[in-house]
DNA sequence: AGTTTCCTTAGCCATGAAGCGAACTACCAC
DNA sequence: GTGGTAGTTCGCTTCATGGCTAAGGAAACT
């Protein structure tokens, strides 16, 4: 799962539909179009985004939509949180640099 | 970056080092460990993190020491709480739901 | 000095990601 | 029904990733 969020969010292109995706609901030909790339290629992109939970589509007539699905970021926001919450819960910045100057060795 | 820093995140194996070393440095050998994996390969992993700006770390003697770049998520940070202002400031989730539901309903 | 420990480097392999073009389907407009 | 529009599917390259082994080097231990 979070595998897929982030690796997702690990490329410009895809970076650059959520962005886009952030002002509304969009068909595959006009979010492709900015990104000067085959059709058949930039549909990879919306299926890894898809994949990670981060776009939905459906398909009305022969345009399919895509819309954002803001909760599939849910994880990698709480992931993040989570590792800053520890790392501030256990030793200020500034403190820990030091430490790791002064001696390397934990315990 | 924020490729780097994004791919970095989008592995199992490397999330665990981080999580690992937000309790504080630790030498590579000690990091390896519970990876049940050749030396070498889990180096790799440690020079994704370098690269991407989230470990640093520092040979003394025999033993190079890792520790974390606290400083190496804020552009995750940054992004992923830009794009979240970014939505919200133009539709809330409910709304967006529903107009989804409403103009595109899926047969 | 010799051995062990902890990397480091090099090469190899399998897999998957990211791109392409071409051929095909399904729909909408005329 | 023809023709263009919007996806879809297929097969193909190319390159990066994640793993391995094997061989070697520089500290540290005895």
């Amino acid at each position: 799962m979070l595998d897929n969020v982030f690796g997702a969010m690990a490329d410009p292109t895809r970076r650059a539909i959520i962005a886009r995706l952030s002002d509304g609901p969009a068909p595959v030909k006009e979010l492709a179009e900015p990104h000067g790339m085959a059709l058949s290629s930039f549909l990879k992109h919306i299926g890894v985004l898809e994949r990670a939970g981060l776009v939905t589509t459906t398909k009305r007539g022969r345009v399919r939509t895509c819309r954002l699905q803001p909760e599939g970021f849910r994880p990698a926001e709480v992931w993040l949180a989570a590792r800053r919450r520890h790392m501030s819960g256990r030793i200020d910045t500034l403190a820990s640099l030091l430490t790791g100057l002064r001696d390397d060795k934990p315990e």
